[in-house]
DNA sequence: TGGTAGACTTGGATGC
DNA sequence: CTAGTCCAAGTCTACC
């Protein structure tokens, strides 16, 4: 499900609500989705206070006033969400039981999603080994630039891979290479100045308007309330397999390499 | 070493 | 109506 837009819409949802209130009780119906163990995670948390939440690329970042830090990385499926009336959760799998009467749920159909506990160090470590923010004012056109040099991945791969740069799943990637008239293949390191330019306006400019939009919803992805996102019609590429390319009307092809599928219009995408 | 296929897991769509 | 097949927002591991 979540990419950088939803996982921030998640994020701007949870820092409403979340910050000052106590975990009193912590259920536990799936443990597969935490990494470690579970009465070792149950003692770390449980009694703790939320003091911030934010965002590192897809993860979910909740620091705590013991010092440690949660981490939640949603997989495919996972949702963050509050029990409520019109709140409907098919596939339980945390239930964390708030001191303001709420209970905050984890989700999962899949239980790709994670959730981890790190120290302050630990986190650093981790989060010093993915790549960049694209939508962090020190993120360059040129560093996306230098870094596509030495790969030679093809680009939806190489977008997809979080040492490269944070955020960007297949959706986006898509999205931003058909806005870029890039062809989904094409080897990293030959990709031009101008075009990685081109690529770096596109991503920033999908990726905020998709946030704008509350993100994509295909199928399983939700925000806090429960409600889907709005930008899965302003999709103009990614699911348009057999349909006219927005902007030239050639039939839109799919392709898939390293297992994920991959979207193009042949005329538009070289 | 970089790059990629497979595994993990459940369910919806399609079509027999 | 039912069965089999294909596909899905992500990431980690193993292998060439």
């Amino acid at each position: 499900m979540p990419e950088l837009p939803e996982v921030e819409t998640i994020v701007r949802d949870l820092q409403e609500l979340i910050p000052g209130t106590t975990i009193k009780n912590l259920q536990i119906l799936r443990p597969n989705v935490i990494r470690g163990s579970d009465t070792i995670f149950k003692d770390n948390l449980i009694g703790k206070t939320f003091q911030s939440i934010s965002r590192r690329g897809k993860n979910i970042i909740a620091n705590m006033d013991s010092g440690l830090i949660l981490v939640v990385n949603l997989g495919m499926t996972g949702r963050l969400g509050l029990q409520q009336d019109d709140c409907v959760f098919t596939h339980p799998a945390i239930y964390f039981t708030l001191n303001f009467g709420k209970i905050l749920v984890y989700d999962d159909v899949r239980r790709f999603g994670k959730l981890d506990i790190y120290s302050e160090q630990e986190w650093l470590d981790r989060s010093a080994q993915l790549g960049p923010e694209p939508l962090s004012p020190e993120y360059k056109h040129t560093d996306l630039h230098e870094k596509l040099n030495s790969s030679g991945s093809p680009i939806r791969s190489w977008l997809l891979d979080q040492k490269n740069v944070v955020g960007v799943g297949n959706i986006y990637a898509n999205e931003s290479l058909h806005l870029s008239g890039i062809h989904p293949q094409r080897p990293a390191n030959r990709i031009t100045k101008t075009e990685s330019q081109l690529l770096y306006k596109a991503l920033r400019k999908i990726l905020l308007s998709a946030i704008q939009n509350r993100g994509t919803t295909l199928r399983n992805y939700r925000d806090v309330s429960g409600k889907g996102g709005n930008n899965s019609s302003k999709l103009r590429i990614y699911g348009r397999h057999g349909e006219n390319c927005l902007s030239c009307s050639d039939q839109v092809q799919r392709i898939s390499f390293s297992n994920r599928s991959a979207f193009f219009c042949p005329s538009c995408q070289r």
